[in-house]
DNA sequence: AGCCAGGCTCTCG
DNA sequence: CGAGAGCATGGC
């Protein structure tokens, strides 16, 4: 089945998705020339796509080819999925308009022009994805997320590439604490992804319930597990469910960038860095991603991406 | 070699 | 509560 996907607004295509190769190879998303793929999961089977791309930055379009995938509801099911990792919902040209009266903003819409945050269509990968990549740098983190998802996810093949579906649930919450340690997980992560994985495979997370609920229950509820705290629920709110009031005022590269950008003398605190984003309202988000992807920006002169 | 990395939990005052 | 220590590991 092969489906074509209009954008609504820009989309630069290469650098949005150039978070899926910067700090190295995720094997459940894999973006190679001209071509990112992935496996859909749809009534407990698993179904490879590739997704292409054609026209510019204005009148981009997407090409996706689901070999063997037939029915209105695959259809709509990885169209969703889609429109999700490669952030088509987002308001850009409101983002936009507010951002180029901003100091900071303003001189980044013209060089990131059509950057998307992309979301994960998964809320249990995006929660094991978060824990992996708490307090280690981000090249470290997408080596162990690799290994987990080539030793517990499900290979996949289209055409002749080899794609992953991310691992389930119930085969992670059986992984020997030992076996993560192996990967050179720590005990403590080795032991917040099991019991991650074990809520989720009781059904803790299910996609359409999590999108109902407000912002503040779900940090509530997401906190109150071990391993989860304030910084991976407002990152899964921003990149998960992709809230548009949302920022992750508490992470390092988040402080660092509103410092660059807005610091006086004094860091900001988590707070003080909440309150200035409260400002820009629904456009937090992708303000918050255009700060990020700003600074690598200016640290490599190929920048782009978030 | 040593500091740092897009945190979290636990303990202590 | 708020601050601070401890955690474990690779990258540079």
């Amino acid at each position: 089945m092969n489906l074509t996907l209009g954008v609504d607004g820009p989309l630069d295509v290469a650098v949005t998705l150039a978070r899926y190769r910067i700090w190295g190879e995720d094997p459940a998303n894999r973006l190679d020339e001209g071509v990112f793929r992935r496996v859909l999961r749809i009534d407990g089977r698993r179904l490879p796509y590739e997704v292409r791309w054609e026209g510019g930055v204005d009148d981009a379009r997407l090409q996706i080819s689901i070999p063997g995938g037939r029915g209105d509801r695959m259809a709509a099911s990885v169209n969703h999925e889609v429109r999700r990792i490669f952030g088509l919902d987002f308001d850009l040209p409101g983002f936009y308009r507010m951002a180029k009266a901003d100091p900071a903003l303003g001189p980044l819409v013209e060089p990131l022009y059509g950057l998307r945050p992309t979301l994960s269509p998964d809320p249990f990968e995006m929660l094991v994805g978060a824990i992996i990549a708490q307090q280690v740098n981000l090249t470290f983190a997408f080596t162990l997320r690799a290994r987990l998802v080539r030793r517990y996810g499900v290979a996949a093949t289209i055409g002749r590439a080899l794609v992953y579906a991310f691992p389930e649930p119930s085969a992670l919450a059986q992984a020997p604490v030992a076996a993560l340690r192996e990967m050179q997980f720590s005990e403590r992560k080795a032991e917040y992804v099991r019991g991650l994985a074990q809520a989720a495979a009781a059904g803790g997370f299910d996609f359409t319930t999590m999108a109902a609920a407000d912002s503040a229950a779900t940090i509530e509820r997401l906190t109150a597990l071990r391993g989860l705290g304030r910084w991976t629920a407002d990152w899964f709110l921003a990149r998960c469910l992709g809230r548009g009031d949302v920022c992750a005022a508490g992470d390092l590269a988040v402080g660092k960038a509103f410092n660059h950008y807005y610091g006086r003398r004094r860091p900001l605190s988590e707070d003080a860095i909440r309150r200035r984003a409260a400002a820009w309202g629904t456009y937090q988000n992708l303000a918050v991603h255009y700060l990020l992807a700003g600074m690598r920006r200016g640290r490599s002169a190929a920048g782009g991406g978030t």
